[in-house]
DNA sequence: TTGTACGCGTTATCAT
DNA sequence: ATGATAACGCGTACAA
């Protein structure tokens, strides 16, 4: 078990000081050519590994940030690490995941332990709960340090001043009803993956403008909503799918919703799309090779990640102008589990 | 942007020397219960937050560790992950996520990154290539820097005295096999994700056993190869479903090619089981879902990553015994995917 | 119980 | 171009 090489150390074996070996090794000037190569080579040969922690107590410097995701097993986050990593890799950062739960204690403990760690940003999907509680205030608290924050997916409502990308979710559901409609179906249910969130209360909002828009009919057995879309969700689907009184359409808010409906569906012996439609919400792979096939309402979610990031690596680098709100448009992907109840 | 509070900031309020507020912070005894009480409070009260730069440069220990995955688009990391922050949370240990894309140069690269920031082990699952190079001596090297390493899902067979967690690659490929002739089946392809992988290496490994033991057919043919899953494995498959001599039934190695090959029996009008019998390799959720559901091979994931996590902690912790090499079993899950042609 | 002094490895400042 | 020195924030041996 060899100790570390130190600068000192190369600093000693060369008889020179150790602001010298720094210099030559961090490519700052003020080292003759010839030094430099010879302290490099030796650094080389003597297995040199620089420590991070002494150099960022000295500048603050990690190279690293946090991403905060909500729940790890969602494979929505696959493709926003992609995306994330994509644009870190080339700059040198690297990322600590953050995996809160869906649960406001885990993300404060989350966010606390990067501030000490001395991340230099935060990328967070944040969460606010049914009634409204929200990690607001730990964020601000860490903007005000000076750790820049840039929120993706999700944002807090009442948080302003913070950069943050998000999908424009009230247009790609009311897209998705309005393709329903075109489809020939009025009678329309929607499953919000979990009341509270961001994303679910602007998909609900864009569902219930359309609705009005289009004088479509609704009721409240239409509306499914489940903290864990994988308990109570599945029952009340089943409810409702083997009621006389069910819509001929349904949409999902998020692709493990769109998990339970087709189990829920499935459970009840509903063909689709004969039986009940399916609007799907995120994309897999696999939604392609379902049968039938899942049309979908699919995020741009590297662009997320990778657009997120783009701006955080930007603050970090001292970008001071005011905080970007951007919205992405989603995508309505047709395949074949709505039925064509009637041409238009 | 407040600069921000250290231990001699609040020793200063208290007029206390800084040892006597790290001592109280530190829950380290030789502080008044008084006393602490005070500076707890303050503490609390200055927001501050410790400092892990500091803290390391003189302990060493940064509560964090390296997670090595192959790519970040497969979703069996999900899992991985899923197991391994499992057990870290609770000990307060974080991770970083590091995706190797099967590139070397890569690996590498965030193997010093990793060093460099004093990670206090590494969780790999490594690379070897075609032409069999791999990592092993930058593994070794970490490894004598004292750094532990575990790997899980795939080792490095040259590369000893290192914790593996790995499937049991051959029993899990040769009962499938078992399971395809129980159902009737004597012509039976497999197609490798990766050659050159620990993994993809030992299931094959494991399929041309069965074959010799069971006496099955199998030709060149029917082994299908590929780099990258989704180029060139595709068009060969879709050549081999189209051909007069097809095998009845065919092996997946893990989840992505899974996915080809579905998409290739779909493009080739093939109904499965009836026209092919799929084995797939990994489970998703979605696998269940699939018409017909897909009867798979199924690793314990998440069981994988946290033992593999629970040995690294234990490294960490000191532990000194000799290197651990877990083999777990795999399952058959049985759904729909293949055709009895035959009771036995 | 509390305080003093030093060092962890690095960089920045100032001097040479 | 190079060197000496201080400082980053914390823990700890030792002294009081």
């Amino acid at each position: 078990m060899g100790k570390k090489v130190t600068i000192s150390d190369i600093a000693r074996r060369l008889d020179i000081s150790p602001s010298t070996v720094s210099r030559a090794l961090s490519g700052k000037p003020g080292v003759s050519d010839e030094l430099r190569k010879k302290i490099l080579s030796l650094a080389e040969k003597m297995d040199y590994i620089p420590n991070v922690a002494a150099k960022s107590l000295k500048t603050q410097k990690t190279k690293t940030i946090g991403l905060i995701i909500s729940d790890i097993r969602n494979p929505f986050f696959l493709d926003v690490m992609h995306g994330v990593e994509s644009v870190l890799f080339p700059r040198g950062y690297k990322f600590i995941v953050c995996s809160i739960n869906e649960n406001l204690e885990r993300e404060a403990v989350y966010l606390n332990w990067l501030m000490e760690h001395g991340v230099e940003g935060i990328l967070a999907s944040p969460l606010t709960t049914v009634s409204g509680k929200h990690n607001g205030r730990l964020y601000k608290k860490i903007a005000r340090l000076g750790i820049p924050v840039v929120f993706y997916d999700r944002l807090i409502q009442s948080v302003e001043n913070f950069d943050s990308v998000v999908l424009d979710n009230e247009t790609a559901i009311a897209d998705g009803a309005f393709y329903l409609t075109r489809k020939g179906h009025k009678k329309i249910g929607i499953c919000l993956a979990r009341r509270g969130l961001y994303t679910i209360e602007e998909r609900y909002k864009g569902f219930k403008k359309a609705v009005e828009l289009l004088r479509i009919e609704t009721k409240p057995e239409w509306i499914i909503e489940g903290k864990h879309p994988l308990d109570n969700s599945f029952e009340k689907l089943r409810k409702l799918f083997n009621s006389e009184e069910r819509p001929t359409a349904i949409i999902s808010t998020n692709h493990p919703m769109t998990r339970t409906i087709l189990k829920a569906a499935r459970a009840c012996g509903l063909k689709i799309p004969e039986d009940i439609s399916v609007l799907g919400f995120d994309d897999l792979i696999e939604n392609e090779l379902m049968s039938p096939p899942i049309t979908t309402i699919r995020q741009p979610v590297m662009e997320i990640g990778r657009i997120a990031t783009t701006l955080l690596l930007g603050r970090i680098d001292g970008e001071k102008g005011k905080p970007s709100s951007i919205k992405l448009k989603a995508e309505l992907i047709e395949r074949e589990s709505v039925k064509t109840l009637m041409l238009p």
